[in-house]
DNA sequence: TAGTTGATCGTCT
DNA sequence: GACGATCAACTAA
């Protein structure tokens, strides 16, 4: 699959929110059981660390946030309302608790795959319906705990090259779901996408 | 169509 | 013992 490069190690040390904002049009890659999963990421928000008062990992280290610490390039998974997971980008150098959230990427290859575990049977829901939204996302692309830590630079979960997204086009929000921290416009969004969560259907 | 709530459990206080 | 980086169903208007 040359169509997708993998993005260097480099890419994840930059500053949290360039990340962020650069994710946006990028390719997530996913690699089960010998099936290619793969969605644009249209869809982020940013988290950070010790800095922000809505991170995981505001008030330090602890077992469950410790990948967040590890060096940018691997993937933060957590479980939370009790059903559902989320997938986190780890960015900067070691030591530092900065990650973005991956809350929808538009569908483009193993559409089907995802439908599956999604299990999806009702006729009306169409495919942007299937990961425009962090647990959903998750769902669909078969990442669970067992992927907490994994190396983006690694085969079975990478992010890859692709279009990038002008600025113009780029929208930002506050975060959803949060209590706290709501000055922090750190949600990013390709504007007009419909594969954006949060958007009604028509 | 907008607002509210139930499901469900690991993690932190 | 309480609550959460969510989702979808349900209720009211």
């Amino acid at each position: 699959m040359s169509r997708f490069k993998k993005l260097p190690c480099s890419f994840y040390l930059r500053p949290t929110l360039t990340v962020a904002k650069e994710l946006l049009g990028k390719y997530l890659v996913r690699k089960l059981g010998g099936k290619l999963l793969v969605g644009k990421i249209v869809e982020v928000e940013a988290y950070l660390g010790q800095k922000d008062p809505a991170s995981h990992a505001y008030r330090g280290k602890t077992k469950r946030n410790e990948v967040m610490f590890w060096k940018g390039g691997h993937l933060y998974v957590y479980f939370t309302y009790g059903m559902h997971f989320c997938a986190n980008v780890v960015t900067r150098e070691k030591g530092v608790s900065e990650a973005v959230l991956i809350r929808a990427v538009e569908p483009i290859e193993g559409i089907e795959i995802m439908r599956e575990n999604r299990e999806f049977t009702r006729d009306d829901w169409d495919y942007w319906n299937l990961a425009n939204g962090p647990a959903k996302l998750c769902e669909a692309f078969g990442i669970q705990r067992e992927q907490n830590g994994i190396d983006l630079l690694g085969d079975e979960i990478f992010i890859a090259s692709g279009g990038t997204v002008p600025k113009s086009l780029i929208g930002s929000s506050t975060r959803i779901g949060i209590k706290s921290a709501t000055d922090k416009r750190w949600r990013f969004f390709v504007e007009g996408n419909k594969f954006v969560s949060r958007k009604r259907s028509s």
